[in-house]
DNA sequence: AGCCAGACTGTATGCGCTTTCATAATGATG
DNA sequence: CATCATTATGAAAGCGCATACAGTCTGGCT
């Protein structure tokens, strides 16, 4: 079925076949009528590719995520969705489950549909690429990645401050032997995240970490405990790089017949929503995703936030039930 | 930056390029070279639009979902991902949050994409719509609803025989007064769940259901929970429509003083991951969602399965700790 | 030298749609 | 009734690419 057919059919011309679809300029509202209802008997529905072809618009804004089963993402990937959807745009996710490979293959993907806009929420990063995209005249917004430049925004978490927080709230609960759950060590963003609490360690006198790392899910949380907890002495408290691997933690915790947070504490980060659902609750540090979300989305369809700028978010400790006194 | 700048400027025709691009008919490696370096140098990459709208076909599937925050949906997502990917396909997303409307602007959108496949997970649907999709020339697999007709394949679970096996299991640890949290009570296939257990009613003498609905989500299982441990007497066991909602009843019991299984049983449905990170972890129903996930992906891609199918899933009770003998 | 198969490359058409630009129908006005 | 401003419609030119077809060039033959 295609708008010709349609054309054909009402006996008028593709181009106010055209028009009716984009219900824009003066159609007689008897033509109108009768076109749409030739679209209705054939069932048609536009070729979005002849669309944006011939359109050279596109109403798509691409979406690349480093790993959608985490809460965190994907309540960044629905706050955009909310916001698209006020706007009349729609969405294409990619998901890169944190191989740089595959970064770059969804980019080259994404840049392949022509969007309005790409949001790449994404802790890899390959340093050529963010420069080649600089290039390409669509505005692009990166989380935690990259620096601003031209077409390019940069949202921005302060882990270091976030960090700091939890850093300082454990000490001062007495804990001075730590364990940090983590994932993809060697990845930027992730790094910096161990690299603060490390720095924390100037701080605070005393205080030790111990790294493990497993995937970035409930399985490698748990994982990586296990090797923590298995160390002697054991460390009194878990960090966790995130809410979905501290639950994993929680778990191992429990099933090795400790306490939490008697025998050992356990942080998580973001503050999803299984943060307050998980036993005990969880301490953690809350990122405003939905204003992330609300960023993206005018930096990429609003057209009024300029590029090369950075925003910077601000973490907030919330402190909840998984957290204590360290064990004497 | 075109097909057309590559070409003048390594100074060969378009077709060349084209052929350079798709790796197909010959061209002398020397040409190939030249060719590829000024790709290279331009950062070219092809408008997929241009692509599928000149060549016709498409390596895009495109998959609808009835809520992608729920771990059931996503894994299934995963599922076909990983074979799309496989074979050379893409994947486009599209969530309709249980929403007809949404389904209906969905799957009218992908039709516009000309996508090689489609692929509904959805509970919800409208009766007019899946017969509307057997004119169309494309293979589409429905997960839970529909019926097969002409390149429309069915993929069910029995929830009947299910939820009877649970029905039967609780009645066996003595249950007989049992609360069920479910959402979107009046969509067929969610309905089939309750009224499955309902009609377990019959098979057990004096057991009883009452129903209470919230999202699908952790916190609309806590919200139907409290609704129904409200009640006098108290249920002594919660059949939850799927994993997320029995976490978030395993919450409200808990938040509640009550404790799980002691006081009150709670089961699950799906299997997610989540239900062995819970605590208690989660007594449930396996649906094998990777291996739906094959099946969605031979439907759709390997052009071997034939349409007009149906593909019945049995479900599989899995016991762990949520569950216990009913109290006094 | 003459011929031909095969490898290589260019030309030209069309995919389904949007969008000027030009034209025709309509109504308002003097 | 003539005139002009609108409004409604059509014809045609691409959008960037794939591809059928035709053409060129190479080397191996006789």
């Amino acid at each position: 079925m295609t708008l010709e057919e349609v054309a054909r059919r009402a006996r008028v011309s593709t181009a106010t076949v055209s028009r009716v679809l984009n219900n824009g300029a003066s159609v007689k509202s008897s033509t109108r009528a009768r076109v749409l209802k030739v679209m209705q008997e054939l069932k048609y529905s536009p070729n979005l590719h002849a669309q944006s072809l011939a359109g050279g618009r596109s109403r798509t804004i691409g979406v690349i995520v480093s790993n959608i089963e985490n809460p965190f993402f994907l309540d960044i990937y629905k706050a955009v969705e909310t916001g698209a959807h006020a706007a009349g745009y729609e969405l294409v996710m990619a998901n890169t489950d944190y191989s740089p490979e595959r970064l770059v293959a969804s980019i080259r993907l994404m840049l392949g549909r022509r969007p309005a806009g790409l949001a790449a929420i994404v802790s890899e990063m390959d340093a050529t690429l963010i420069q080649e995209l600089s290039g390409h005249p669509i505005p692009v917004v990166f989380y935690d990645v990259g620096t601003p430049r031209h077409n390019i925004t940069n949202i921005r978490v302060d882990y270091r401050s976030g960090m700091a927080k939890l850093a300082s709230y454990l000490y001062s609960l007495g804990h001075r032997r730590v364990g940090y759950v983590g994932h993809h060590a060697t990845l930027g963003p992730i790094h910096e995240r161990v690299q603060a609490l490390r720095d924390a360690t100037g701080k605070h006198a005393g205080l030790e970490i111990e790294v493990a790392t497993g995937d970035d899910s409930l399985e490698g949380g748990r994982q990586a405990a296990r090797v923590l907890l298995g160390r002697s002495p054991r460390p009194t408290a878990l960090v966790c790089v995130n809410d979905v691997m501290a639950v994993g933690a929680l778990r191992e915790v429990r099933t090795r017949g400790l306490r939490t947070p008697e025998d050992v504490s356990v942080t998580g980060f973001d503050n999803v929503t299984l943060a307050q659902f998980s036993v005990p609750t969880l301490t953690t540090v809350h990122i405003p995703r939905d204003q992330i979300g609300r960023v993206i989305c005018d930096c990429l369809m609003g057209g009024g936030v300029p590029s090369e700028q950075e925003f910077v978010v601000e973490p907030e400790l919330v402190v909840r039930d998984s957290t204590g006194s360290a064990p004497r």
